[in-house]
DNA sequence: TTTAGTTTAGACTATTTGGTCTAGTGGAGG
DNA sequence: CCTCCACTAGACCAAATAGTCTAAACTAAA
């Protein structure tokens, strides 16, 4: 199986992006990063933008889906699913250090540019709604609003994993986590 | 009272930055905002790191102040402060549309500037510590971690606010913050 | 009114930026 | 072996970048 240039230039651009952010990452530092000429850069790629849009879909989408998507097969309380989903994020080293990259690349570009707006959102929306399915299949009280449980859960995640880089560790982040999962259990009839 | 020069240098530093983040705010930009020389600009700052630090000493410091430094003076129970102070972000339309702007910076910058990481965590750090003396002094029962709730109280409500700008609204913002309230609720005895 | 210090003014510079262009190279199919 | 085309290679470019420098215009105090 080889690694190919395409590959490489995606994986040198999410991890550079990642850190740095997009307008902090040049394309010199790409270059440098997976030791490639420009020409092909820009045989794959027409521009900057195009690159870190197709991160977005072919990389950031991927992870994002990884994190939720664990075992529904089983017939599992949604709620468990969830909790066990949340606490698995603690053991992602890169997440806990440098927060949700979906999350970060959402503050830095929605406000300025709506294609990445609109990507990000694709993103975002499948996952609150695939959450929400899984709360739906759960001994949750008949009266709670899902649609908002299932925003809070992802805000409280995101914002947890965005007091890193300086504020979080693994123990942080779950002492944190923590009072999310004991609200999650109250809601169970 | 007049307009210095510096504040209005300052303010559009703010302005911009909050918007566009540091590296997606140019020193042409600022000129431009607030129509002063670049001679003026570097007169009262020796660098663009320079003065995007002093917005989070000078701007972004006590807009966070100002969020949960409310009426203290009344004997009432610190969760329902807490409370009110939440809420009372919603007012707030930039909040709501762009996030909250330490965070935001903290993002952006913490990961690859220790100066910007020392600067932001020393406003969270004040804002923590005043939230939890508000919570040492309320009901809630005594078996709660009062500083890991600090914590969670924070990035929920940073997680929601970084659900913006695509993600979010007033009516939204208040639906999720609406689980956080009811947990803090719940912990009363 | 002179003087000294602060503030304004913007032309200028060196570097970095994203992106183009043309020439070559390598390998798979004929 | 040849041919063709995807890919590599990096010199090159115009624009934007952060920051410098010198001169002028204020302003307040003597």
């Amino acid at each position: 199986m080889k690694y190919s240039t395409r590959d490489k230039i995606l994986d040198a651009v999410y991890k550079l992006v990642y850190i740095n952010g997009c307008n902090g990452t040049s394309i010199d530092m790409i270059l440098k990063e997976c030791s490639i000429p420009k020409g092909s850069l820009y045989h794959y790629f027409k521009s900057k933008k195009e690159m870190v849009l197709t991160v977005v879909k072919e990389r950031i989408a991927p992870k994002m889906h990884e994190f939720y998507d664990l075992e529904k097969v089983k017939k599992e309380d949604g709620v468990d699913i969830m909790v066990r989903a949340i606490l698995k994020v603690s053991q992602k080293e890169e997440l806990v250090k440098f927060g949700c990259p979906l999350n970060r690349l959402n503050q830095e570009m929605s406000p300025v540019d709506d294609d990445f707006a609109k990507a990000i959102n694709f993103i975002y929306d499948r996952m609150k709604s695939d959450i929400l399915s899984a709360l739906k299949d759960s001994s949750i009280k008949a009266d709670v609003d899902l649609d908002s449980l299932a925003q809070f859960i992802i805000a409280t995640v995101w914002g947890s994993l965005s007091l890193s880089p300086r504020h979080s560790s693994i123990k942080r982040y779950l002492n944190t986590i923590n009072h999310l999962v004991s609200y999650l259990e109250s809601l169970k009839y």
